[in-house]
DNA sequence: TTCATTTGACCGAC
DNA sequence: GTCGGTCAAATGAA
């Protein structure tokens, strides 16, 4: 167990407070009958869902830095000269294989566009960039791979997983991988027809796949389901963090949080969504308190 | 010519 | 050795 200090506390807690806040801007709109909409339900139902992505991303990231950070590699401190060109490649290649483990992963699962020659998942407001394909073992449908277009000229990491589900080829599993740290191609995605409302999912659910085992075994189930409220509601300003999905724009948090933030903010109009984040166990500073207002 | 997609090969994890 | 993820050359479309 790690002893977690209250300046990364500090960070969670913000976030909880504006979940805090929303829960109660929901129920005071739920007892006002005059200005009830669904539409504003929907809303606040979604900046909730990203609060809660983005509390338990806060959560892992702080977990992860109380461990012992590893020894240097001396590969990488070493000058480029001393190593071949294929050398230094390799050594990249494997540097950023682990950085993209490290990258927070969620999943949704979306239904094609039904009409439509080539059945296709709704654009995600990114501009994607396919780089291979493969034959999943156990699996009727290939995966599909995609990239952030900015990857190269941004350095974005934010990569996509797309496989048709075998039980119903109408549906599309898709994995994201990294958040975006382009500032490019973000817009509003597209409005969904009444037909594809109807067939959307009843339910969002956040999954925490990386649960510890004993958590896994327990009887409740991991996942947090909230009753869904028709999509077409939804407006783009439904972001738990108003400002744009660029992490440099929230200006004194951790970089790696930031990324955490922008990548729940792009996820709130999932119909479902799967956050894979372990959490394990903390103690907090005795002087920690939680002060909600 | 530029940019996106396809596809076989490569590499790390298990 | 197998499998999943990525790379990069070849190819196609605009």
């Amino acid at each position: 167990m790690e002893k977690i200090h209250n300046e990364d506390l500090k960070m969670l807690i913000d976030v909880l407070r504006q979940g805090n806040g929303h829960v109660m801007e929901l129920e005071a709109h739920l007892y006002n009958y005059e200005t009830f909409s669904s539409e504003t339900c929907l809303l606040l139902s979604s900046k909730l869902q990203s609060t809660f992505a983005t509390a338990i991303a806060i959560i892992k990231l702080m977990e992860q830095r109380g461990l012992p950070s590893p020894p240097p590699t001396s590969a990488t401190d070493s000058p480029r000269s001393q190593s071949s060109e294929r050398s230094f490649k390799e050594q990249e290649r494997r540097e950023m294989c682990k950085k993209r483990k490290s990258l927070p992963r969620w999943s949704e699962q979306v239904k094609a566009c039904s009409g439509s020659a080539m059945e296709i998942p709704l654009d995600d407001g990114h501009s994607w960039r396919k780089y291979g394909q493969k034959d999943i073992l156990g699996a009727k449908f290939p995966r599909c791979y995609y990239r952030c277009t900015y990857r190269h000229s941004h350095g974005c990491v934010a990569t996509k997983q797309i496989q048709r589900s075998d039980n119903n080829s109408s549906l599309f599993d898709i994995t994201y991988r990294g958040a975006h740290t382009c500032n490019h191609g973000f817009q509003k995605p597209s409005p969904l027809t009444n037909e594809q409302i109807i067939h959307q999912n009843q339910s969002f659910k956040v999954k925490t796949e990386a649960l510890s085992s004993n958590e896994q075994k327990s009887e409740s189930s991991p996942y947090f389901s909230f009753p869904l409220t028709p999509k077409s509601c939804l407006k783009l300003e439904s972001n738990v963090f108003s400002s744009s999905s660029n992490p440099e724009n929230y200006e004194g948090l951790d970089l790696e949080i930031a990324d955490i933030i922008c990548a729940s903010n792009s996820t709130t109009s999932s119909e479902m969504l799967k956050i894979d984040f372990g959490v394990e166990q903390f103690v907090f500073d005795s002087e920690f308190s939680f002060d909600f207002y």
